[in-house]
RNA sequence: UGGUCCGUCGCCAAGUGGUAAGGCAACGGGUUUUGAUCCCGUCAUUCGCAGGUUCGAAUCCUGCCGGACCAGCCA
């Protein structure tokens, strides 16, 4: 276990605790219900749940469902089992925005009645001509002097449904002349006649994001609310809203840096054009940034936490982490912690003549080669076996140290099975080599052989006892570092081979038990899981979830 | 050009007045029945730039330069 590495939030924290401003801590993590959890949340989960964890504090799951127009309940399933899935638990009941609407009401009155909140007759449009501009102030609403009075008749009037949707809102009474756009007098409350999932028709009047999300912090108790930098222009609202309401906390708004990653994007929007446009199978589909598309291709929970704890928290912007930073850490997790098996995606086969017909053996190999307390698994091996094609080529003239494989004249050795020499081998008409004949060096099973040295060790699988297999190879989406960046349109730099289906593999027998979501290493290929939804004991069906660190095809 | 924030190795990122951590990548070498893993080593005299304060600055001050965000009755 290595020391956490310092940042920003933690050192907070810390001097939060020992200066006795907090006994303990309270984050929370609150997503919208409007769409499926990508690895940028994943990072704001990591961050709110590991931060608690780490000073044994709590964090809480709260939807922040103030606009039900855009929200769903089956939004909400999906995220609490990513959440789940990610190895993180929230303390108690699940938490709604929602849950707070009366004691929001009650709040909005209470700044009605301190003369700090006021009904605007204004329409969308009018405040937007009010507002005034990044550079000029704003004016103020005709309607800013109401009476008390007068503001807490309109604002019951608008609870009660009594004004159609927009025909006013209730507003902060804060400064127009702010540099600060937020702070000239907000929205706090809005009409809106629309089904909530969770409150169904009691309300036609929602709170906004400001007035909602501090007061939902406070009365959770939440110490630190942690959220991404866009919202630090929001953190004078935010303040001056706990400072005008009689909230039973006062929670801190921090900022930090949101994730970005090359080769990809996590913007809604886009992902939803990829899933509706069927550039992909789905939110799920391997190739996906999402939650639920990286677990269905084989990337462990471990591993995105991995990531996230690497590339670290800061409030520097427009950074962007490297995916490559990302296959690291699942190459670490899966290197640990994956079954070794072997497998043969483009089979060639090869007789080895030297052998009686009809003869079979098993031989041994170790689930993993590091961790020998995992056990053996037994592996077919018989006189017809198969090999991948890359595995092979007719030039003998290839030196030992270019090509580490099987050529015609010399030796290989398959991996935990015989060394085997290639004799000959037989072409079809079109010149597509069918077929290696070869001998195998008698003793060579587990052995070394006096002067006799093999080129290199390869994967193999009985040809009568493997079991057939379709692979999924997965490449990245996109083939431009920023597909979004700039005047980029990123459907115009997608990956025309981010998806290779390969069907007819060859795979070690024991393969046949594998259960969907186990992953493994396929042997000198890479980690590959079952797939959760399409792989059966009868149709075998694995995705690539990243190749093996290659240095030798990165030089060639 | 109103405001806020940010600029440390190719990419992340520590460091907050005492003389530049770490990870990823890259590059050498060793071990190896996975061209994997593992191990060892190399990789910022310099912290956007220019001045200033100080015995001493990435850290403080000033001015530039570059980048991000903000004008939803979205979050």
């Amino acid at each position: 276990m290595t020391e956490p590495a310092s940042n920003f939030l933690r050192t907070i924290v810390a001097d939060d605790l020992k200066s006795g401003k907090h006994d303990t801590i309270v984050t929370r993590f609150p997503p919208e219900p409007n769409g499926y959890l990508h690895i940028g949340h994943a990072k704001a989960i990591c961050v709110n749940f590991g931060l608690a964890q780490e000073f044994q504090g709590q964090t809480n799951l709260r939807f922040d469902d103030t606009n039900p127009e855009k929200e769903e309940q089956a939004y909400i399933d999906a995220i609490e089992e990513d959440i789940r899935w990610l190895g993180f638990d929230w303390q108690g009941d699940v938490k709604f925005t929602s849950d707070y609407f009366d004691t929001l009401y009650e709040y909005a009155v209470h700044l009605i009645k301190n003369g700090d909140a006021f009904v605007c007759d204004l329409s969308a449009e009018q405040m937007r001509e009010y507002r005034g501009s990044l550079t000029e102030p704003g004016k103020e609403s005709p309607f800013r002097q109401r009476s008390i009075e007068e503001n807490l008749e309109l604002f019951e009037k608008m609870k009660n449904g009594e004004f159609a949707d927009g025909a006013c809102s209730l507003r902060a009474k804060i400064d127009m002349a702010s540099p600060n756009i937020n702070l000239r007098d907000p929205i706090l409350y809005r009409i809106r006649r629309a089904h909530h999932h969770q409150t169904g028709d009691k309300w036609c009047i929602y709170p906004s994001y400001d007035f909602a999300h501090g007061q939902g912090d406070a009365i959770e108790g939440v110490t630190h609310s942690l959220c991404s930098l866009e919202f630090e222009d929001h953190r004078p609202l935010y303040d001056w809203l706990i400072e005008h309401l009689p909230v039973p906390s006062k929670p801190r708004q921090i900022e930090f840096a949101r994730l970005n990653v090359n080769y990809t994007v996590t913007s809604k929007r886009k992902l939803k054009r990829l899933v509706d446009e069927a550039v992909v199978a789905g939110w799920d589909d391997p190739r996906m940034p999402t939650i639920s598309g990286m677990r269905r291709r084989g990337v462990t929970p471990a591993a995105i936490r991995k990531f996230i704890d690497m590339s670290g928290i800061s409030r520097a912007v427009g950074t962007t982490v490297d995916l490559g930073m990302l296959e690291s850490a699942i190459r670490d997790d899966l290197n640990d912690n994956a079954p070794r098996a072997m497998a043969v995606l483009k089979p060639l086969k090869v007789i080895l003549t030297n052998l009686p017909e009809g003869h079979t053996q098993v031989v041994t190999q170790p689930v993993h080669p590091q961790k020998p307390e995992l056990g053996e698994r037994e592996i077919p091996f018989s006189r017809e076996i198969v090999i991948d094609q890359a595995d092979f080529n007719e030039d003998s003239s290839l030196s030992k140290k270019k090509f580490k494989r099987l050529v015609p004249g010399d030796y290989v050795r398959l991996r935990g099975a015989y060394i085997i020499k290639a004799e000959g081998f037989s072409k079809d008409d079109d010149g597509n080599i069918t077929e290696i004949q070869a001998t195998v060096v008698e003793g060579s099973v587990g052995e070394n052989v006096e002067g006799i040295k093999p080129r290199g060790v390869i994967q193999w699988v009985c040809a009568n006892a493997g079991v057939p297999a379709t692979v999924r190879v997965y490449d990245r989406l996109f083939d431009h570092e920023t597909p979004d960046k700039g005047d980029n349109d990123f459907m115009d730099h997608l990956n025309p081979n981010s998806l290779e289906v390969i069907k007819g593999c060859l795979v070690e027998p024991g393969l046949a038990q594998a259960s969907p979501e186990q992953g493994f290493q396929f042997e000198r290929e890479g980690y590959f899981v079952a797939d959760r939804f399409e792989h059966s004991e009868n149709h075998l069906v694995f995705n690539k979830t990243i190749g093996l660190r290659d240095v030798w095809e990165r030089k060639a």
